[in-house]
DNA sequence: GCCAAGCTTGGACTTTGTCCAGAAGAATAT
DNA sequence: ATATTCTTCTGGACAAAGTCCAAGCTTGGC
């Protein structure tokens, strides 16, 4: 069932019963919560799991490179577990729902040599912002 | 000398000392200040400025559409004032100085019709993400 | 000059997240 | 199996960024 459970396992990362529910909580395909949401449905199988545990285990996550930080302005980190295939955020601007979407080409590439300015460019995130279908028919 | 004070005053906005102050500080071609940096420099030229009203005034510029909020990940926002020409962001992951770049082409128009999901889509924010010529030195 | 409306203030409060020292739990060696 | 060592977990304190609110102050219109 689980990719992320795989993959941490065969990468060698020591799978603790906190980690194990952290990383179970957030393992599937359009999943976007955020550190306490996290939190709360982990508390629901392990009742005595620490605000920090949670927090240890998604930066280590992130660091990991198996779940991407996702930054809703202003608002807390959301995280996503599907950091394998690339993909970008299409954010509705009343809700905050948020929607993956597929890019046709690389957008790094987009990003011109003489407009680097000596950056070392590793990344690049792309948000794109507008209403949801159900927003706009009560709005 | 101010093109965003001209154009606040042109649309009634009721331009206080604070707020003068605030817009002064912001009013810029590559500013990229966070809140509590606006506020550091409005309070030399306005010793009693408080924070509540320097956050109330940004927002209310940002709800104008004068200028941009810019979110840099976990840190503190940062308030562009180049709202008014399409530009995108480059990130250095260790210090989170900004610079702008310019796209040679229209984002938006990456995202295919069948990817919308039906949502009203309205903007789009790019950011690169890598590390700063100064910071890949010490590093 | 008076009044209502709108601004500003400072402090309390909230949210989000980090840090730390000690306790508990694995892994390894004996 | 026991001791030792290393890692992880916990809960509470702490910090940063930002919001909220009641009271006081300005401003503009009359």
């Amino acid at each position: 069932m689980s990719d992320l459970l795989e993959r941490l396992r065969e990468r060698g990362w020591r799978l603790t019963a906190q980690r194990r529910v952290v990383a179970e909580v957030l393992n599937g395909d359009h999943v976007h919560l955020t550190a306490d949401e996290v939190h709360a449905r982990a508390g629901k199988r392990l009742p005595e799991i620490s605000r920090a545990t949670v927090y240890n285990t998604l930066n280590e996550l992130v660091t990991l490179g198996e779940v991407l930080e996702v930054g809703t302005d202003g608002r807390a980190k959301r995280y996503d577990p599907n950091a394998r295939t690339a993909h970008q955020h299409l954010v509705c601007r009343v809700c905050g729902t948020i929607r993956d979407v597929h890019p046709d080409c690389d957008p790094i590439a987009g990003l011109a040599e003489a407009e680097r300015f000596g950056f070392d460019v590793s990344g690049v995130e792309v948000t794109f912002r507008g209403v949801c279908p159900d927003c706009r028919k009560q709005g």
